[in-house]
DNA sequence: GTAAGGCTTCCCATGATGGGAGGGTCAAGG
DNA sequence: CCTTGACCCTCCCATCATGGGAAGCCTTAC
């Protein structure tokens, strides 16, 4: 299998499938001796589409090589994956909360913004404050 | 006042305070004729204050640029101002919406491991799944 | 034989931020 | 007068994951 191929299959872009092996998050890639290609088999778009489902869950690419280490190891403790999921929820919590503030805020200050052709603008007013930051 | 002064004074750092001068987000800063420093009075510590607000709401410098124009513009209609600030709502929205189906699926899995000495794991098993990416 | 499409590598850009090197400037104190 | 420390300057590099695009080789089908 081509990359193409492997890149359908996967749902993994292959030049994303390049970027990965070249920081060494995937294995290189077996090499057609003719042309060089590289050359995928069932396993490796298996670990493609791993990583592509871990990307989509938000996982950043360091702990996705974590987490394949661990799905590779027969012996691997359970712990290990559940304290690596909990840290990333917990990421994402932060950053949701944080996100929510922000969004928060700005729907108190749109509410009291006219929106018309005045020129009184509290959303204005409240980036011009000069209080807390 | 010196960019030092100006950035504690604002709260933004001297390096993001130079950095806005090179995109042009800010004017370039009058300098020194003696000794080419850069020379910041109330005035832009005022907009500096203002972009520092605005990057804490989550807008881009891009959406600042044009909020700071609005800000500048004694005739602007508070309608775009609000426009702008609708737009980055549901941005943040459906940032959050994304990040929190990603945090209900992990604490879902998380609530099904172990987490304990054996290898079984749905976390990793959920990763691997063939189906739905 | 040629055209299309796939593969290769290499370089560049993104967005906002920080780190650090190498070198000029200034003020205070010995 | 000289040193020291605290500023300031510019320039380059790194982050993180992703895509764009160029130049060039290979293969397949017509």
């Amino acid at each position: 299998m081509n990359i193409g191929e492997a890149a359908r299959a996967s749902g993994v872009s292959a030049k994303m499938i390049r970027y990965y092996e070249e920081i060494g998050l995937i294995g290189r890639a077996d090499r057609s001796a003719q042309n060089n290609y590289r050359s995928f088999d069932a396993r490796d778009v298996n670990e493609l589409r791993f990583v592509k489902r871990a990307r989509s869950l938000g996982f950043s690419v360091k702990e996705i090589a974590r987490l394949l280490s661990l799905w590779r190891d027969r012996q691997r403790p359970s712990r290990e994956v559940k304290a690596i999921a909990e840290r990333h929820i917990q990421d994402l919590e932060a950053r949701i909360a944080e996100m929510q503030a922000m969004a928060d805020t700005l729907r108190e200050l749109s509410r009291c913004c006219a929106g018309d052709d005045r020129p009184d603008c509290p959303i204005l007013a409240d980036l011009a404050r000069v209080g807390a930051q």
